[in-house]
DNA sequence: GCACTCACTTACTTTTTGGAAGTAGCTTGC
DNA sequence: GCAAGCTACTTCCAAAAAGTAAGTGAGTGC
């Protein structure tokens, strides 16, 4: 039985869930370099949905990370900033970019996932696939 | 104009990315503590689907970060493990684990997120909402 | 009053995930 | 020698999440 990874998992979980939902990353990034508006969150990460972002931002809310400030204006606008617990990650996504900068090849775009489903370069299983 | 972000941006969107795909953190993290076999992963994680952990290893084939291998028994049984690319990647996992450690309260579920839709605890909009 | 901005929300479509059952190769029991 | 089991996946279908686009409400500017 290998539940050993139970008493540690219930929080790594809870955290790499939090980190596998899409665009949380990327938010938490930009956060990272200072506070930071809905628009301008939308302009910075540019392939995101509004709908999307706005969830996100209420789901990292509600779990502490980050708070939003009203700045009733009169141009009101909302900021969205890191909290204590949110500032923490920062650790996080430090090294996740150090590992891009090494790693991530600029020329291939990430879609390799999507052509995998067909494309089994290495190691074909011994299977027949007809 | 913030395209200050560009020039690292796309590699640490790809690493976002990967990392912004359920499970990819767990599948990770498991792996670091060696090669493992396909029904093992299904057994630690628990309850990630089979249809997407062979989406999600398939995936992290091609992006190079593991590798397949094919032990030919006769009990036929196959094997993943990280490569050099996905060892790097301890240091993501082991500040996301530390992380988690510090700031993940064992109690709240990590569903907070779903409930946020609804509960918005924190500065309720200005708009009325009828 | 009309146009425009900001910060979202709503309605609808497409993509991903989950759950369960099926398939293929190989071994074991009878 | 064949049903039964094991391992490693794949397929099918329903549910959930993300993308797209248009709308909403408060406020400003003219």
């Amino acid at each position: 039985m290998h539940d050993d990874l139970s008493p540690l998992c219930t929080r790594f979980l809870t955290a790499a869930d939090l980190l596998g939902r899409r665009w949380t990353g990327v938010i938490l990034r930009i956060l990272m370099d200072g506070p930071c508006r809905f628009g301008e969150l939308t302009e910075r990460i540019g392939t995101i949905s509004e709908r999307v972002l706005s969830e996100r931002l209420k789901g990292l809310e509600a779990e502490g990370i980050l708070e939003r400030h009203v700045d009733p204006g009169p141009p009101i606008r909302s900021e969205y900033r890191l909290t204590e617990k949110g500032q923490a990650f920062w650790k996080v996504i430090d090294e996740l970019g150090k590992w891009a900068e090494r790693w991530v090849d600029v020329k291939a775009p990430a879609q390799a996932q999507k052509g995998a489903k067909a494309t089994r370069a290495v190691a074909p299983r011994k299977r027949k696939s007809a």
